[in-house]
DNA sequence: AATGAATGAGTTTTCATTCAT
DNA sequence: AATGAATGAAAACTCATTCAT
C-alpha cells in the first residue's frame, strides 16, 4: 500500500526528467546544477536521488529517452519508402526535423556525451548504434538493389549524412532564418544520390 | 612604462595559451582547473588573470588560435588545386589531417566550440565564417567553371562537408581503428562529386 | 485501545532491535542508516520512530541489551566458582568469550559505549556499574576470605581486568590470529593472582 | 618569494591542527564538521584543504602528533629505571598522566581509529606498535634479568597494562574525583608485579 | 611584476525525520 | 497501523578569483 499512487510516482519521475531535459539542454551538463533541476521540477534536491542515482544517471536517462523517442518515430516511416532515394529522403527529413525541434538536446548530446570517456559500451552508444544502423541498412539494401555504387562504405555515408544534418541544424540554432526542412532534405538527398558534378558518371575519381 | 619587456609579455601570453590548450584538450574545459594550467605554464595562478580575463576567455582564445592555425595551414594549399575535385580533396584531407593529428584538441573543439561561439558575438563565429568561406569559394568557382551543377546551394555543401569531416574525426577519436586519411578523403570527395547512385546523372530527384 | 496486539508490538520492537544490532555492529553507528535498519527489520523507515525516539535512542537500547545479556549470562556462572581464582577465571573467560563470539558487536561496544554513556544520565552507565559490581564483589569476598591482599582497591582491579579484557578483544578484532580464550584467560588470571615477579610475595613495592 | 612567510604557514598548519584536535576530541570524528574546525581555527573551510588532504588525513595527523609527543616524552624517562618494577612504574605513571591530561584525545583514539577498517598497516598502527614495543622491551628485559617469570607472554602484559590504564583514565573522565596518579600507578605496578594473592608464589594456577 | 594563500560561494550527495495517504 | 515519499539541512570538498605581500 504505497503512500502515494504509482501514477503520481510516474508523474514525478517524468517531471524530473522533463525538468532535467530542459535545464541540461539550456545550460549544458556541467553548468546545470541539481538545485536548478529540482527547482524546475518544483521539488527538493534530495528527492531527485530517490528517482535517479546521480547527476550522470539523470543525463543518461534524458538522452536515452530522447533517442528512444526518435527511433520509435523514425522506423515505421522509413519502411514506407520504395526506392533508395525515397528512404534516404525520409531519413534525412525526419532527422532534420528532430534536430531542429530539439536543437538543445542535440547539442547536449554532441557536447556532453559523445565526448565522454565512458561513452564506449554505454547504453547511449547502443542506442546510437541502433539509430545509425537504420541508415546502414538503407545503404546495404541500396547496394543489393543495384541502386548504389557497389563497394560504397556505408559508414562513410553514415558519417557524411549525420554530420551534414548536425551541421545544418546547428546553423539553424545560431542563424537567423529558420530552415526549410523539405527543401534542404530534398537538396541533401540529391547531392548524396547524384553528386555535385555537372556530368555525373564520369570515371570515378 | 611596463616593468617587463613587451617581448617577454608576449612569450608569457603564448606560454599560458599553450599550457591551456594542452590542459583543456586533455581534461575538457570544466574539468580542467586554473591551477592545472598555471602549473603547466610554470607560473602562478594569479598571473593568468593579468593576461586573461577569466577561464572562459582563456578557452575562447585557445579555440580561436586553433581556428587560425587551421586556416593559415589550409589557404595556401587549396590554391594549388587545378579542378574542383582536386580542391575539394585537398580541403577534406587537410581538415581531416588536422583533426586527427590532435585528437584531444579535436575533442575539445567539438565539445566546446558551439557553446563558446554563442557566448557573445563572437570571434569564434567570425573565424568559423572565414574558414567555411574557403569552401564556399571553391563551390562558387566550381559552378562558374561549369564543374558543379548550377543552382547548388554552397551552404548546403558546406554543412555536408564539415559535418562529415567532424563526424569522421569523432569516429576516429572514439573508434578502435585509426582512420586512413587519404582513403577516406578520396572516398568522401568521390561521393560528393559523383553521388551514391550507380548511374549518376539521371534526372535529379 | 491499540490496533495491534501488545505481543505483536513487543515482537516488532525486538525485531527492530535485532536488526539495529546487526546493522550498527556491521557498519558502525554513524555509517549505518535508518533505512538500512528498516530494511533489515523488514518494515518501513517511519515505523521505527513509533518504537524509538531517534537513531541515538536506538543505539543506546542496543548497547543496553547487550550489557543485559552479558550480565544475565555471567552471574549464575560466577556463583559456581569455589575460590577467588576460580571465580576470576570464570569472569575473564566468559567476558572474553562474549566479546570474541561477536566481534562486530564488540567493536561497536568499544567504539560507542563511552560516547553513549556520557550522553545523559544514563542507563548504560548504570548497567556498567552493575556489571562491574560483579567483579567488585568477587574481590571483596576474596579479601574477606583471606585470599586477596587486604587493602587492595577493588576499583583498581576492576579497571585492570576490564581494560585487559577489552584490549585483548580488540587485538582479536584487529589481529590476524584468533585468540585462544581458555589459554589467555588462564594466563591473565595467573598474572592477576600471582603477579609477574619470579619470586612473588617479596615485600610489596 | 612566498606571499606569506614560511613561519606563518607553519603557524597556520599548527593552528588548524590545534583546532582539529580540540574539535575532534570534543565531538568525535564523525560528529565534528570541517566547518567547526575552520571556525575554531578562524579560517575558511577551503583553506583546510590546502594543508590537509581530507578530513581523515586531518584526524590521522592529529593522532600521529599526539603519539609522537607522548613517545618522545616517555622514552628517556624509561631509560632511567634500574629494576623491572621501576621501569614499569615509570611507564604506568607517565602513561596515566598523558591519558588523564588528554583524555579526550585518548577517547578519540579508542573510538575512532582503533576501530577503523584501514587501521592495520596505517601510520598510526606503526606508532602504536612503537609505543607498545617500549613495554614489550621492558618485559623481555625483566625476563632476561630474572625478574619476571620466564615464559610470560609480553603481549598479554601489554594488553593488561594498557587496557588497565585506559579504563582507569576513562573512569576519571566520567567520574567525579580526580585520579591520584602516583598512588594509582604505585598500586597498579604492585598488582602486576606481585599479584593479588595474599601468599604469592604458590604453585601457579 | 609576481606570488600563492585565502576566500566563500558553489558543487553533489546523504539521511534522519516527518507526515499525507 | 503502516507506509515511504518528501523534505531540507547539513555534509565534505572544489575552485575561480582576489589581493596582501
Amino acid at each position: 500500500m504505497p503512500a502515494i499512487s504509482p501514477q503520481r510516482m510516474r508523474d514525478r519521475y517524468d517531471a524530473i526528467l522533463a525538468a532535467a531535459t530542459r535545464v541540461f539542454a539550456e545550460n549544458g551538463y556541467s553548468t546545470a546544477s541539481i538545485t536548478d533541476i529540482a527547482r524546475a521540477a518544483d521539488i527538493s534536491d534530495g528527492l531527485i536521488y530517490k528517482y535517479f542515482e546521480n547527476k550522470r544517471d539523470l543525463l543518461e536517462t534524458v538522452l536515452e529517452r530522447f533517442y528512444e523517442r526518435i527511433i520509435a518515430d523514425l522506423e515505421p516511416k522509413i519502411a514506407k519508402g520504395r526506392t533508395f532515394a525515397d528512404r534516404l529522403y525520409v531519413l534525412i527529413s525526419e532527422h532534420l526535423h528532430v534536430f531542429i525541434a530539439d536543437r538543445d538536446l542535440c547539442r547536449l548530446f554532441i557536447s556532453e556525451v559523445r565526448t565522454a570517456s565512458d561513452y564506449r559500451g554505454s547504453a547511449i552508444q547502443q542506442l546510437n548504434r541502433r539509430y545509425t544502423s537504420i541508415l546502414l541498412k538503407i545503404v546495404d539494401q541500396g547496394i543489393a538493389d543495384g541502386e548504389v555504387v557497389a563497394g560504397m562504405d556505408p559508414r562513410l555515408v553514415r558519417d557524411m549524412l549525420f554530420g551534414a544534418i548536425e551541421h545544418t541544424s546547428w546553423r539553424h540554432i545560431n542563424g537567423s532564418k529558420p530552415v526549410d526542412v523539405p527543401r534542404v532534405a530534398r537538396a541533401m538527398t540529391d547531392v548524396l544520390v547524384n553528386g555535385l558534378a555537372l556530368r555525373g558518371r564520369r570515371k570515378r575519381t
